[in-house]
Order: structure tokens, then C-alpha cells, then sequence
RNA sequence: GCGGACGUGGCGGAACCGGUAGACGCACGAGACUUAAAAUCUUGCGGCCGCAAGGCCGUGCGGGUUCGAGUCCCGCCGUCCGCACCA
């Protein structure tokens, strides 16, 4: 059987032959792409990383997806697009400075080198040639164009807005920044503070953004759904309900949206918020008003996320006229459940169809009048005691709209208030313009400068970048741009008066807004963007990253495509065409005895007889395996990127990465499967090079070697397309499985070794540096990398015969097998006459027969 | 509370439009090779009954549709994720 000859097939160094692909492919400049090449472009694009200072499992997983879809599309005749670049600005950098003395941009950058080095090492096939960083001022400069741009558009704002204030690190905290009321970092009590903050107008794009959700439908239907609600459009309208008696310096009116108007007669009071305009009138001579306020804001920002918060309310004793009936008046609470941020920041109370109404009015002994009476209902005797009803039905109790359908209503009560001028239809969106001021150092300069004749002046685009002062200290609390009066104190730039420069940088999330863009031409140096360029690659092909930037991240780039197509930096509208999030990587969590955190590096695990148990490597101690969590420095249960690199190779990190689960859901890291994994390339190894040197002659071993082969090609291709790699990964196995028995059954040399070759083209998307190694043992020129895709023959997937399960009521009872054409009656025939079935049809004859050509056979008796 | 996803062997998972449930891998058992170990190879591996042939049960639970349901419908239970006083 075995007619191979017994040659010594070393073991695949990974070690020796990774460094020396990655060095092949970038002599041949493989990966650097061009903008005027003719084939038809693909634009493959991972998230870009933070410089953090290692790169992590999370993000091996990342890239590697990427870099085998790049590969293939490569491969399959693309001009392919796949970018890196540093998303280098933040916090961090910040921290780093204030604990370790050093400069933000000495350690951003040292990151950065670092992590390439990490990167390169797992052998992407990127296009370093374009790699940019948003921290470097040829990358910013653009951006503080853009911003210019976008102001004089009317697309940026500058406002006032309340800001989580951390009065220790003199600093704005992020809402996710700020934990029971207190700051992350100092643990002093946030407070709430007034600032002016320049704000981008995505609110403006509310409708648009929302409405062009439905075209992208190569994103998971999960991201489209947490945009959606995000925006949050709802249809109503803004009613005026006039005061009474106006008190000195308050408006006449105070305006309120509903989405209901159709309960209007429901009505039994008026809630405004602790911030609106009228309750601060009204608190200005009234201490027990302004303590009560002080409560509301407290709880707002302390409590967030208390869903049990009781419903407060302080009678203001003032009281408006009913808009549909002059003569009823309803009284006007300050309410903590009112929130200034949404619709105008005061509701009427309808307390029957409303349960946070309800609980409101029950407390205050408001009661209620229920307007809407629910199909099946008897309206002499729907009462609400303590459950609000919030559906459809027939309007009662409601003067002209009684017997109208709830929709019928709601037009009659629109349509009545705005021929009377006191109420307008609107669509009020819970997306809010995006505040992008930061009082922080390391960010992007805001290029404003404040004269105090003048405002605040656009710094002239000759005079671009402006750029962060480098010599900053961060002994002392705050921004140290406010500090810096060398680099603050200038000239305006319109009267030459004395002036100042906007200290504030911009929110991160700006940088990454529009990076996909500029990859398209970094070199650049007068202009963001090359249009040409960036209609041509955009949008982004295939996007990969985490679901953790659903919203905002893509939220604010589908924003910035459309700000820079309005400002002619772009014809594009959506920038990411196909999207997928990926899941996490997550491991095991190890103890001691002593309860502490041990590193999955210093265990060592025993599986014998089935049961997992863990030793301390050092001690020989056993540790107890804990839950399978997210990776965190925390509970130390992270590997590093590197340890596998070495000890294994690029290849197995990334191949098990790519194997155990589908991959938008989470991977388990263990060491067993990586083990499997390493095991799997020194057989792929093995079987390439026997396939190279066999002598075998058994012809009749060729047909179903070729038959897998290109049944595994074609299936790969189909999974490759639909980003589903671990079936890539199965039907690999498969092939190897067949080409490891159709030597043992004496394959021909050529058959074998075309098969082989068929399977490294297969594993060189991912597992790039063993497919080159694999390529030069079959004799085969050139890089593998760069060698087109190889055609499926399509007339070895189908098969001549074909096995039909064949079922009696349902229930298996034989198998038939049949010429794959036959028709129904012949398929028929044959079961009726194979002798299996004759025996579990027991003389029975069926009454039924259901054949289902290539699939099954059903008898029914 | 609202919205979404999911629930299949010891484990990760596969099963396309309703058509052989458990592909492929991991772990584990038995055996071969070896002084030994590693590596490699052979073989078994959902449960129950059986020497076997074979049979019965089985995709979270309960019902339904269908010749046929992991897949579709109704009702529960559980897990995860997102949003959350949104008027």
C-alpha cells in the first residue's frame, strides 16, 4: 500500500521560515497598492488600534480576519486596499505622563513601534507605505481643515452645554467616565458645570442618517437596530400651553411635545424639568424651590441608573389653559422624571395612557380620565387604577374626538391646534449634536482664536497646523494648554489684536471619523483628500472591528462622510459598505489558595482522565480553574501575542484564532487548541512533502483526490465571501484528511501533488508563511501570495451516484443508491426494490411516496 | 421596562430554502511504535437495550403545522448584549 518513499521530512521552523516570507513579500513590494491600477478595486479594513503599548489576542483576531479576506480578494484578481494606522491621540498618553514623567508623544510613538513590530510580526499582508497617525500633525493639520470647512458650512456649532466637571483633575469627564457620581480617576465628587463647547450639527443629518440605515445591508442587522434606536426618530407635536398668569420675566407659554395629542383631553397636569428656563425664574426667590431643583440634578447625575427612581414633583402653583378648552386650567409641577435634554423639556401629564404619568398623578393625587377605551371595553365602565393603558382604541371622554380611532385623533387635534396657531406637527429625533470639546492636552488643537472684538476667528488655513506645543508639564492638575501662555497669546488673525488660542482639543472620536478616507491618499500635504481617490476606494469594502463602536464611532464617521461631501472633500455618502463585528477572545480564570489572579503563563494543565486540573508551574501548587471571562490585566488571565508568536509561529496564532468559533462570536483561547493548531501545520507539512515525492501508481486513488480538492475549493470560496472562516477552516481539514488517505492509497505523483497545491492556495489567506514554504517544496514558482486563484472545476463536484436516505412514516429504515440524474419514477422504482426497505415495509405498500430528487425518499404507509 | 440575539454530545461548533442531527476540530478511552517520553499511526466516542444484526430515545420545556421540524407558528424557561424616566 505504502509505496513512499521513506524520506526525512524535517519539521516546518516556523521561526526560521516566518521573518524570511516577511522579507520576500516586502522585496517584492507585494502589499503596496496603487491608486491608478486598473483592476477593480477592494478596500479591506480593520479598525486601526490604540497605541496602548502591546498589541493583544483581541487584535491578533482582528487582523487576521482581515488579512484573510485581503488575501483572497488579492488572490481572486482585486486591487486590494488593506491600511494601517494609529488611532494615537487620548487619555492615556496623559496618564502615562502624569505617572511616569514622560512625554505624551515620546510614548505614543514608542508604542507605536513597538506594536508594528508586533503586527509585522504576524506576517499582515498591509500596506505600511500608507501608514498614518492621527497624532502626527500631517494627519491633524487636515483635520483642523476640515473642521474650518465644516464651520463655515454651518456644520460645527459653539454653544454652551452642561459637562461632567471633575473638579480634582480640572478636566470633562465622559459620561462612561463617571462612576456613582464620581470621577474614575480622582474619586472626587463630579459636579455639573456650564461650559462653551464647539459641537459638530449631527443632528442636522438626524433624518439622513436614520433613513440610509436600510441601504446598508451588508451590516449585521444588530448594528442597524442600536443606530436606530440611537437616532431615535418619533413623530408628534409641540403644543403651547399658556400660563395663567405669567411671572415677571417668564414666557407666556410654556411648549411641550407629545406623541400622543390624540389625549390631549386625558390631561391632568403640566411637568416641566429642574433645568428649564421657567423653573430657574421661578426659583429665583424661592429656597425651598431651589433646594428641591438641587435634589433633581443630584439624583440625575449620582443615580443614573436607578431604575426604581421615585417619581418627585414640586408644586410650582402656577397653572395653564387646556389648548382645546380655555376654560380648563391644569396646575404646573417641576418634575425629576422630565428631562430638559429631550423635546422641550416639558410634558403634559396624561395620566390614564402613561404609567410613568400614572405613578406621578397617584403619588400627587392628581387622578385620572381615561380618553381611550380599548376594543372590547365598556367605556361606561373602563376605569384606571394603577396600570396605565397605552395602546389603540376608541377616544371617550373627549368632547369633538369621541368615537374617533386613536390615528383619527391624533390628525383631528393636530390639524384643529395648528389652523389655531398654537401647535406645530414635528419629529423630534433623541440624537444630540455631538460635543467635541475637550479640555485635555493630547488631541487635536481646536483652530479657533478667541479676540475679544472679534469673537472667536478661524485660524487662517495658510496658517495650518496648529500644533501642540511639545515641551508641557503635567505637574500641576489640568490642561496644560491653558498654561502654555508662549503658546496661547496671539495675535488675532483679523484685527491683530491681542488674542488667545482655543485651548480646548478635540474628542478622539473625531480622528477616527474620517481616517478611511485620508488612507486613500496619505500623501497628501495641501488637502484631506484627493477626491479621485477617495471616490474611487471608498466606501469601504469590507470594515472589521468590534461591536463595541456600534454606535458611536460609525455613527460619527456615516456623519463625517456626509460633512465632507458637503464640503466637497468627498462624493461619497455612507463609508463603509460591508460591515462585521467580531467577538471577543476570552479565557479561564486561574486562583491560588490564597485567591489571587494567576496567569494562564504559569499554569500547567492536567487532563487526565477527562478531568481539567491546574498547577501552579512554579510551586506545583493547584490553582482552581475559574469562569471563562473577557481577557483583563485584572484578573490576569490574558495571553500575549508575542509568547505564541514565538513558541509556535504567526501561522498557528492565527489559523486557531480563525478555527474554534464562528467568528462573530467570542473564541475560547486554550492552550490544547493552539496546540492542535501547531500540530496541524507540521501535518499540512508533512503531507505537502510526501505529496512532492511520492511514487505511488494507484491511478484508481486520483478521481476522489481531485473530487475533494475542488469540492473543498469551491466551499471555501463560498465561506471566504461570507466571512464564515471556521467552516474554512473544516473544509481544510477535510482535504487533508483525503489527501492524507490518497497517499497511503498510492496516489500518482501528479494528482497528489496538484491537490497539495490546490490546499496551500487554501491556507495561504491564513496561514500565509507555511503556505510560501509548502509552495517552494512542490517546485512551484514565485510567491504564493502573489499566484491567482485557482479555478473550481466544476464538473468534479457533482457526483455520478448519489446515496438517498429513505424514510418509512418519517423514520430512516435504508439507504438507496441511485444514478444522480434519475428521475422520480426511477428513484421510486429502485426503493421499491431494495431489499431493506421490502423488509421494513413488512408487505406494507405505501400510500404515499415523496421523493425529493438529491435529497431523500419518504414512504408513507 | 423596551429592543435584539441565542439555547444542539464532555467542549468549540456543523447542518444552505423544512429533507440522513452531531461535519470538522478539541478533550478523552483502547491499541501500535518506543528502553522511556514526545511525536506519529490505528481505533472508539450522544444516551439506553443488544454478542451482533438491529431497535428505542435524543437539538432548553410544553403544544401546533407538515409525509417529514434543530429549522416554521403559539406559549413558557434560561443565558447574553444594547438602550433605558425619550414624553
Amino acid at each position: 500500500m505504502t509505496s513512499t518513499p521513506d524520506r526525512a521530512i524535517e519539521r516546518y521552523n516556523a521561526k526560521d521560515a516566518e521573518p524570511r516570507w516577511q522579507q520576500a513579500w516586502d522585496a517584492a513590494r507585494l502589499f503596496e497598492t496603487q491608486n491608478e491600477d486598473p483592476r477593480p478595486k477592494y478596500y479591506v479594513l480593520e479598525m486601526f488600534p490604540y497605541p496602548s503599548g502591546r498589541i493583544h489576542v483581541g487584535h491578533v483576531r482582528n487582523y487576521a480576519m482581515g488579512d484573510v479576506v485581503a488575501r483572497y480578494k488579492r488572490a481572486r484578481g482585486f486591487n486590494v486596499l488593506h491600511p494601517m494606522g494609529w488611532d494615537a491621540f487620548g487619555l492615556p498618553a496623559e496618564n502615562a505622563a502624569m505617572e511616569r514623567k514622560v512625554n505624551p508623544r515620546e510614548w505614543t510613538y514608542a508604542n507605536i513601534a513597538t506594536m508594528k513590530k508586533q503586527l509585522q510580526s504576524m506576517g499582515l499582508s498591509l500596506d505600511w507605505s500608507r501608514e498614518i497617525a492621527t497624532c502626527d500633525p500631517d494627519y491633524y493639520r487636515h483635520q483642523q481643515r476640515l473642521f474650518l470647512d465644516f464651520l463655515e458650512k454651518g456644520l460645527v456649532t459653539r454653544r454652551t452645554a452642561k459637562v461632567n466637571w471633575d473638579p480634582v483633575d480640572h478636566t470633562v469627564l465622559a459620561n462612561e467616565q463617571v462612576i456613582d457620581g464620581r470621577g474614575w480617576r480622582s474619586g472626587a465628587l463630579v459636579e455639573q458645570r456650564e461650559l462653551t463647547q464647539w459641537f459638530f450639527r449631527i443632528s442636522d443629518f438626524a433624518e439622513d442618517l436614520l433613513s440610509a440605515l436600510d441601504g446598508l445591508d451588508r451590516w449585521p442587522e444588530k448594528v442597524r437596530v442600536m443606530q436606530k434606536n440611537w437616532i431615535g426618530r418619533s413623530e408628534g407635536l409641540e403644543v403651547r400651553f399658556s400660563l395663567s398668569s405669567a411671572p415677571a420675566g417668564a414666557a407666556e407659554a410654556v411648549t411641550v411635545f407629545t406623541t400622543r395629542p390624540d389625549t390631549l383631553f386625558g390631561a391632568r397636569f403640566l411637568a416641566i424639568a429642574a433645568d428649564h428656563p421657567l423653573a430657574a425664574t421661578l426659583a429665583a426667590d424661592r429656597p425651598d424651590l431651589q433646594t428641591f431643583i438641587e435634589e433633581c440634578r443630584r439624583l440625575g447625575t449620582a443615580q443614573a441608573a436607578i431604575d426604581t427612581a421615585e417619581k418627585l414633583g414640586f408644586d410650582t402653583g402656577l397653572t395653564v389653559r387646556h389648548p382645546l378648552d380655555p376654560s380648563w386650567t391644569l396646575p404646573v409641577y417641576i418634575a425629576n422624571f422630565v428631562l430638559m435634554e429631550y423635546g422641550t423639556g416639558a410634558v403634559f401629564g396624561c395620566p390614564a395612557h402613561d404609567q410613568r404619568d400614572l405613578d406621578f398623578a397617584n403619588k400627587y393625587g392628581l387622578g385620572n380620565t381615561p380618553v381611550v377605551c380599548p376594543e372590547g371595553q365598556d367605556p361606561a365602565t373602563f376605569t384606571i387604577t394603577d396600570t396605565a393603558y397605552d395602546g389603540d382604541g376608541r377616544m371617550i371622554n373627549s368632547a369633538f374626538l369621541d368615537g374617533m380611532t386613536t390615528d383619527a385623533a391624533f390628525s383631528a387635534v393636530a390639524t384643529r391646534l395648528e389652523a389655531e396657531g398654537v401647535a406645530e406637527t414635528k419629529i423630534q429625533f433623541r440624537l444630540r449634536d455631538w460635543g467635541v470639546s475637550r479640555q485635555r492636552y493630547w488631541g487635536c488643537p481646536i483652530p479657533i482664536i478667541h479676540c475679544d472684538a472679534c469673537g472667536p476667528v478661524p485660524v487662517p488655513v495658510a496658517d495650518l497646523p496648529v500644533k501642540l506645543p511639545d515641551a508641557v508639564s503635567f505637574d500641576i492638575p489640568g490642561n496644560p494648554l491653558e498654561r502654555d501662555h508662549a503658546w496661547r497669546n496671539v495675535p488675532c488673525p483679523k484685527c491683530g489684536a491681542a488674542a488667545r488660542r482655543e485651548t480646548d482639543t478635540m474628542d478622539t472620536f473625531v480622528d477616527s471619523s474620517w481616517y478611511y478616507a485620508r488612507f486613500t491618499a496619505p500623501w497628501l500635504q495641501d488637502a484631506p483628500t484627493d477626491r479621485g481617490a477617495v471616490d474611487h476606494w471608498l466606501a469601504v469594502d469590507q470594515y472589521i472591528g468590534g461591536v463595541e463602536h456600534a454606535i458611536l464611532h460609525l455613527l460619527y464617521s456615516r456623519f463625517f462622510m456626509r460633512a465632507m461631501r458637503e464640503t466637497g472633500w468627498s462624493g461619497v455618502s455612507e463609508p463603509f459598505a460591508g460591515l462585521f463585528t467580531q467577538g471577543m477572545v476570552v479565557h479561564e480564570t486561574y486562583k491560588d489558595a490564597a485567591g489571587a489572579w494567576v496567569p494562564p503563563a504559569e499554569i500547567r494543565l492536567d487532563n487526565e482522565g477527562g478531568t481539567r486540573r491546574a498547577f501552579h508551574v512554579g510551586t506545583g501548587a493547584e490553582i482552581a480553574i475559574g469562569p471563562i471571562e473577557k481577557m483583563s490585566k485584572s484578573k490576569k488571565n490574558v495571553v500575549d501575542p508575542d509568547d505564541i508568536i514565538a513558541s509556535y509561529g504567526a501561522d498557528t496564532a492565527r489559523w486557531f484564532v480563525l478555527s474554534d468559533s464562528p467568528p462573530e462570536r467570542d473564541v475560547i483561547w486554550t492552550e490544547e487548541g493552539v496546540q492542535g493548531a501547531a500540530r496541524f501545520v507540521q501535518r499540512i507539512w508533512r503531507l505537502v512533502n510526501l505529496a512532492a515525492h511520492t511514487d505511488g501508481q494507484t491511478q484508481g486513488a486520483d478521481a476522489p483526490l481531485r473530487k475533494a480538492a475542488h469540492k473543498a475549493l469551491a466551499a471555501v470560496e463560498e465561506d471566504v465571501e461570507r466571512l464564515r472562516f471556521n467552516r474554512c477552516v473544516a473544509h481544510v481539514y477535510t482535504l487533508v484528511n483525503a489527501l492524507d488517505e490518497a497517499l497511503r492509497a498510492g496516489s500518482t505523483r501528479k494528482v497528489a501533488a496538484e491537490a497539495a497545491g490546490i490546499l496551500v492556495q487554501l491556507i495561504a489567506p491564513m496561514m500565509p508563511h507555511l503556505a510560501e514554504e509548502c509552495w517552494t517544496a512542490l517546485g512551484r514558482d514565485g510567491l504564493v501570495a502573489d499566484a491567482p486563484w485557482p479555478a473550481v472545476e466544476r464538473a468534479l463536484l457533482v457526483e455520478d451516484e448519489i446515496t438517498l436516505p429513505v424514510q418509512i412514516n418519517g423514520k430512516k429504515r435504508a439507504d438507496v443508491t441511485v444514478p444522480s440524474g434519475a428521475d422520480k419514477a426511477a428513484v421510486e422504482a429502485a426503493v421499491l426494490a431494495d431489499e431493506a426497505v421490502q423488509r421494513a415495509l413488512e408487505g406494507r405498500s405505501p400510500k404515499k411516496v415523496i421523493v425529493v430528487p438529491g435529497r431523500i425518499v419518504n414512504l408513507v404507509v
